[in-house]
DNA sequence: TATTGTTATACTCTATAACTATA
DNA sequence: TATAGTTATAGAGTATAACAATA
């Protein structure tokens, strides 16, 4: 974190470096198995946009930022999501050059159902689970959350 | 929030439903961290063929079953691959109308120098974590495993 | 002149359908 | 006739550059 960032000389500890190996990879199934599983009719990058939007309503440009893509790009999922009525625009009165979007009804109620078809998935297969390693789990979510944000 | 409009048999614990969307969350943010943060020249979904082909070499057929695309698609990014020297095509002698696919070494080195590099990315956040947070992290890799293999 | 958002254009990935070559 | 792979064509997402409207 202090000087040079790019290269790879890190750990040196052959266990860490395993354990990184495994944690990344775990992350990553689930993730994509998730994805695959729980596939709508929307598409991936709309959900996300979407949900960026139930979170927090805001503008085209911060929108286009915070999901990390191009504005142009960024206007046409608007443009879509709008056209689905899921997303509805609305021209700040102060400075006309901005929109603000926020989620429909509709859209909201879909971001729910998603979500909870996601957490279903998981869910179900937390259930079959000896209590123990449930609370195994519940600190690693915690752990893995300050690995995403440190 | 989001009770109805799911659909999905809900798990009736709302333990395990909070701990569910928890994990998911952190092993979906991980995941795009990773993504993002280790973006190289090579598109995603190149690395990703390349990936299953350094696992098991196989035809062209079988990876694009195993990477939920169509075959025309896996063609062009085969082609891809071959034209930037990473994989190399072998045609059956028996059946010529089957062919081959092997990474080669350059191939198999990307994808190596790609895989430390997401490591490292772990491992350099895991080295500040106490031993006994890391132990935990390595039995959740475990059970998460299970998850989805289960 | 700077900023917000859109349009213009081009490239890539994706899919379905039609084709080639083998079997 | 069936199968493995490619080519043809079209749709969607992305990007950079140029533009319009507003500040």
């Amino acid at each position: 974190m202090s000087d040079d960032t790019a290269g790879q000389q890190r750990p040196a500890n052959p266990e860490i470096a395993g354990l990184a190996h495994d944690i990344r990879m775990a992350c990553m199934r689930v993730a994509r198995q998730v994805r695959l599983d729980s596939a709508t009719e929307v598409p991936t990058h709309h959900l996300s946009a979407l949900a960026r939007l139930a979170e927090a309503p805001g503008t085209a440009g911060d929108l286009a930022e915070r999901e990390r893509v191009s504005a142009p790009s960024m206007t046409k999922t608007i443009a879509a999501l709008v056209e689905g009525g899921l997303v509805q625009r609305q021209t700040d009165s102060a400075d006309r050059r901005v929109t603000f979007l926020a989620p429909t009804i509709r859209g909201q109620r879909l971001i729910a159902a998603e979500r909870a078809s996601r957490d279903d998935w998981m869910a179900q297969r937390l259930t079959d689970m000896p209590a123990r390693d449930r609370a195994t789990l519940a600190r690693a979510a915690d752990l893995l959350g300050q690995v995403v944000s440190g």
